[in-house]
DNA sequence: TATACAAAGTATCGACTCGAAACCAATTTT
DNA sequence: AAAATTGGTTTCGAGTCGATACTTTGTATA
């Protein structure tokens, strides 16, 4: 019997702890919790169709009416800005106010992990990636969340030309950086086989 | 330029708040919040040296007053048992009562997880564990936190025969499950020229 | 159109987490 | 024996969090 696959879980739960010190250390300052830090984080990350309340409170793991308090706490702090959607008044967009990423510049959440990494092999790192990747597709496949994940490994990422990429699934055309952003719609491509009727 | 050491991060950071969410699902019956499930998993995995409130709270990134306030709770509740240690009687020693045991069986809290690692091969497991085993190492030396580790790997694990162990660091003689916990005392194998004076 | 219904967000509430600081008791150092 | 240290507990106040109810906007249906 192999006892990998806990060992991993271990971890990945060990490294979470510890990311989640890393936020409490940075926000201490600001007298902001982790969570607050983690969102600030993901709005750096998050590309259009992923930078409303909704989607972050899912990619949190918290509920809308939480991720609601949060927000306004850093609406209040300065740190982000609330704004509506042209096309539908009822959602929200977020984005990084100015000081917001200031804040992020000058306490560096990460730069402690991605000082860990400094050891490890490209090649490592990539194969590392790619199986939590895999692991994380599957587990969200299993537990219906809503499937996080970059747009250039999305099944309705189209390229245009050399540097024009377009969202098949609404059209619309993406800048290289943010095809490499956060999306919510975010559907697996080549797993196959699972076209939902309907 | 390579983003895999960004990537990883943020697969690490998701797949710890699934985790977590996942610990808030299974406490839900029971009314237990997220800690207090991975506080009862910790258990599960401590051997002796790290069976106290002082080495659970390093572990999960608290303070020990807060430890000591979740650990309350999960006392009244019968989950755990707290008892003297024999030597030194301030330390406590805590173990899982057998509705612990009983709840973690029904809830099955790492489950999910187990089966979403199930389309990986071992051997891309092995290579992602060894990957962020290293990270891990690297963190915890540069924040001068407790290294904690499993006995095997340890630099004071010694093998007296085919089935038996003794850590060289305390003297005691250790089973081969006890060899496979979590220690608090682990200290890195091969990494050399770290002899700490005095 | 009206009218029902769904969806995105907000507000309120109560239980609980969390760190900070003060505290206590057992141990170790001096 | 006194002082310092260590492992844990207690107390406090700020803040997270889910549940529930609610508001506003959009969509479907008659």
């Amino acid at each position: 019997m192999d006892k990998s696959p806990e060992v991993l879980l271990e971890l990945v739960e060990r490294l979470g702890n510890l990311l989640r010190s890393e936020f409490r250390r940075a926000g201490a300052d600001e007298q902001l919790q982790p969570v607050h830090v983690h969102a600030l984080v993901y709005l750096t990350r998050a590309n259009r169709y992923s930078n409303t309340p909704q989607a972050m409170a899912e990619y949190l793991g918290l509920t809308k009416g939480t991720m609601s308090q949060s927000l306004l706490l850093l609406d209040r702090r300065g740190l982000i800005e609330r704004y509506q959607d042209d096309l539908d008044r009822r959602v929200v967009r977020l984005r990084l106010s100015t000081s917001g990423e200031q804040f992020l510049y000058d306490s560096q959440p990460q730069s402690a992990w991605q000082h860990a990494t400094r050891n490890i092999s490209p090649n490592r790192i990539r194969n590392a990636v790619s199986a939590l990747r895999e692991t994380l597709t599957t587990f969200q496949a299993d537990n219906e969340g809503q499937p996080f994940g970059t747009c250039s490994g999305c099944r309705h990422f189209e390229r245009l030309s050399a540097r024009a990429y377009r969202c098949g699934l609404m059209g619309d055309r993406l800048s290289g950086p943010e095809a490499r952003k956060i999306c919510w719609l975010y559907e697996e491509k080549g797993s196959g086989g699972e076209e939902d009727e309907e």
